[in-house]
DNA sequence: AAATCGTGGCA
DNA sequence: TTGCCAAGATT
């Protein structure tokens, strides 16, 4: 059976990471770490995961204490990952199952009901924290499939065509070890470029690789054009040291993080600056989002006065904001 | 159902 | 420099 080959190559090459338990153990991971790690690594690579997973596993060790946090220390937490709907969701989700006496559900229908858990992360705890024959499709188990069996139909249109191969080989045994090993397969050898199919344990049986077309599977349809939109941050400071910081909106692009002020970002950017001070244009920062390019022009200023936005906060971290504000902040504080 | 939502690494 | 891509969810 291909998953026993599967199986069999996992138990030797397994990779190490600081959430997962290694093949072969005898205990299963703690679902709290199974779930933050797999909503950490949604669109993630382990790489940017690693700091991020032991930073809040040390700072919050349990879903009671995750969801005891305050809303602005988890955010700032989670400042650099990206996509913070991710960490809303983290907070709702750990709060509901706080209340519900700590436990994660068991299951995948009940995984689903929670804030941030979709088909692949409901799927992905089933399997590697309880043990359940749960079919994960992630981009990974997408790739493997669509080469193992030659899809040639182009991504989204495939999608469950695959599912429904990942599920033909999703077994009963050791199917949580079988999950992990997919994925370590697609992320080592099975790769987007240049796959390594002269070591695949499934090169035998892979019609992708005997029509010659494994390293350009899975086809997708192509992507639009990114515009390009214009805006101003401003950084003012206190003379006491402090930095003016906003709170953005609850939803929406960098919803619920600490930010610089900024005009709206558009072709034409209404400038409308947080307080009234002699502003310096100090240079701009570049910063590229999932759908659109970003020219941030970085104004400075010394400032008292009473701002109509935001409000002072004293030993502002950059670290603790979104990265392109990260990025304003520290170039107008090197230029004051 | 197509759009929205971050970031860093790599070729 | 640019585009592609990563353990997707939500609306």
């Amino acid at each position: 059976m291909d998953a026993v080959t599967l199986l069999n190559w996992y138990d030797a090459h397994a990779r190490a990471m600081p959430w997962r338990v290694p093949p072969r153990s005898n205990h299963r991971a703690d679902p709290y770490f199974v779930w933050l790690s797999e909503v950490m690594l949604q669109q993630t690579t382990v790489a940017a995961v690693k700091d991020y997973f032991v930073k809040f596993t040390t700072r919050w060790p349990s879903v009671h204490d995750l969801a005891a946090a305050a809303d602005e220390d988890v955010m700032a937490a989670w400042a650099g990952l990206g996509y913070y709907a991710r960490a809303r969701n983290l907070l709702k989700c750990a709060r509901v199952v706080a209340d519900a006496g700590g436990t994660f559900p068991d299951t995948e229908e009940g995984l689903l009901t929670l804030p941030g858990i979709g088909p692949y992360t409901a799927a992905a705890i089933a399997s590697i924290a309880f043990d359940l024959p749960a079919v994960v499709l992630d981009g990974n188990v997408e790739r493997v499939m669509a080469r193992r069996h030659a899809v040639l139909d182009p991504l989204p249109d495939s999608k469950e065509t695959l599912r429904a191969l990942a599920a033909r080989h999703t077994p009963t045994i050791r199917p949580g070890d079988y999950a992990q090993a997919v994925m370590d397969l697609g992320a080592t050898i099975c790769t987007p470029r240049n796959p390594a199919c002269g070591i695949c344990p499934w090169m035998s049986e892979c019609e992708g690789r005997m029509a010659g077309l494994a390293a350009e599977l899975p086809r997708k349809r192509p992507k639009k054009a990114k515009p390009t939109r214009l805006g101003t941050a401003y950084l003012a400071r206190h003379p006491n040291g402090a930095t003016l910081l906003e709170t953005r909106p609850p939803k929406g692009l960098l919803g619920g993080m600490l930010a610089l002020p900024t005009t709206d970002w558009s072709d034409a950017p209404v400038a409308a600056p947080p307080l009234d001070a002699d502003w310096q244009i100090v240079g701009e920062v570049r910063h590229t989002f999932t759908h659109f390019h970003l020219i941030l022009t970085v104004a400075t200023a010394t400032a008292t006065s009473i701002p109509e936005r935001g409000g002072w906060v004293e030993n502002a971290d950059p670290n603790d904001l979104p990265t392109v504000f990260a990025k304003a902040f520290r170039l107008g504080a090197s230029a004051m």
